[in-house]
DNA sequence: ATTTATATGTCGACT
DNA sequence: AGTCGACGTATAAAT
């Protein structure tokens, strides 16, 4: 048997469970009515609601209500979890040091708390990020530009390493900036920081040699586009993965 | 009676219980062992495992391991879930259009469901945000500097709104960029834009008048200070909240 | 430990 | 619906 499972139990019986659980190292479910505060890199109070609090065995907490893809409220992984029963009622504390934060689940009533051994299985593979894309150009780069021979990925410069640098047709150095989805100024600005990097290089060495820089993105906002467009750099319409 | 729970059922009894809880809106736990694919924004395949799933009535999906303040896939809400029995295994499947994007979760074996009728409870008061400093900051000029009179707050500019605008001793143009928590280089590079775009304004009325750029927040990295001395802004270490 | 860039980021506000 | 910036962002990689 990997699951346990209590329905409707005292507080004290659910302190039994939870403590067995923290033993064990289970990821555990907890249905109840709770108020949840939160202090340390912000603070927070949540009045009482009927909420789901998931236990995670490396110290991850999440407090979940009916909506939302986030937890309302949270502890990061690394957190201790301690439970205990003040004046009847189940507390749960999850606490972290570095920052100093604390998470803090008072029940009024526990509804349901189940806790399952975990095993195995987390092995994910994710395809369409943008390592993706990088790979997609090296194998064709004529998506980016007829000519276009890529010469290094992330080659450093003074303004960290840049995602793909290579020539275009006329022998022009070429930084370029892979984004997998619609971006919008910042990119640019990144864009720009190596450009200028590269620059700083170039000219050290050889007098008068532009560097253009090529920005790969499905698509740009209009004032991510403006911004292309003063500096000079060219965008090109690629998606990470062929559709 | 608002939590409904069942232990180690079949897949069809499983079937039978999460038709009945998305009837009721409910928010659900689920708990078993399933392999999880997602095709959308991007696409991942995840082999078999032991997690939980938690599916919410706003359309919500989460899929946990173990580890991880993040679900290992997940759908938003505003997706649709349904659920049926092929080939005798339970299939959750949680899907949204715009952009289209669908999640699978096929178990292998249910160990536990659990769903909660949700009711009220969702008053959150966060307290420390950028919204704090802003506030602090107004009522306590003096505390970014000795004679700096704010004048408006999200004041609009061609780069977009500055969170404070203000001017100092000396009648000098002030644009304040605050900042809840120690920041990077593109903080600097966002204060940059709406100080320029402020002294273009201010230069096609009057000549020779500087702006000045100030950027408000807890510390700044080493690179921020570098960019900071070059652009001649200052910084002034203020926290979200007093000690 | 700190800094940097990515993310299926998510989320809210505004146009 | 699209754009923009904040978030207790989280997370991984590099320094």
């Amino acid at each position: 048997m990997t699951v346990t499972s209590v329905h409707d139990p005292s507080h004290r019986e659910a302190l039994w469970e939870l403590e067995d659980a923290f033993e064990r190292g289970d990821l555990i479910s907890l249905f109840g009515r709770c108020s949840v505060t939160y202090e340390g890199r912000a603070a927070s109070d949540l009045g009482a609601g009927d909420r789901l609090l998931v236990l995670k065995p490396d110290g991850a907490a999440l407090v979940h209500t009916d909506e939302g893809r986030q937890p309302v409220n949270w502890q990061p992984p690394g957190s201790e979890h301690r439970a205990a029963v003040r004046e009847g009622r189940l507390r749960v504390v999850s606490a972290r040091t570095n920052p100093a934060e604390t998470l803090t689940v008072a029940f009024e009533d526990v509804q349901q708390l189940s806790a399952m051994a975990v095993t195995g299985g987390r092995d994910l593979t994710l395809h369409g990020s943008e390592e993706d894309l990088r790979t997609r150009i090296l194998e064709r780069p004529d998506l980016v530009e007829e000519g276009f021979e890529p010469k290094a990925t992330e080659r450093p410069s003074s303004a960290g390493p840049m995602d793909v640098f290579g020539v275009d047709a006329d022998g022009t150095p070429v930084v370029v900036e892979l984004k997998r989805r619609r971006v919008g100024p910042d990119a640019v600005g990144q864009l720009a920081r190596y450009v200028r990097a590269l620059e700083e290089e170039v000219e050290a060495e050889e007098r008068g040699l532009a560097v253009r820089g090529v920005l790969v993105a499905p698509s740009v906002t209009d004032r991510a586009a403006e911004r292309l467009a003063e500096r000079g750099f060219d965008h090109v319409a690629l998606d990470p993965s062929p559709e």
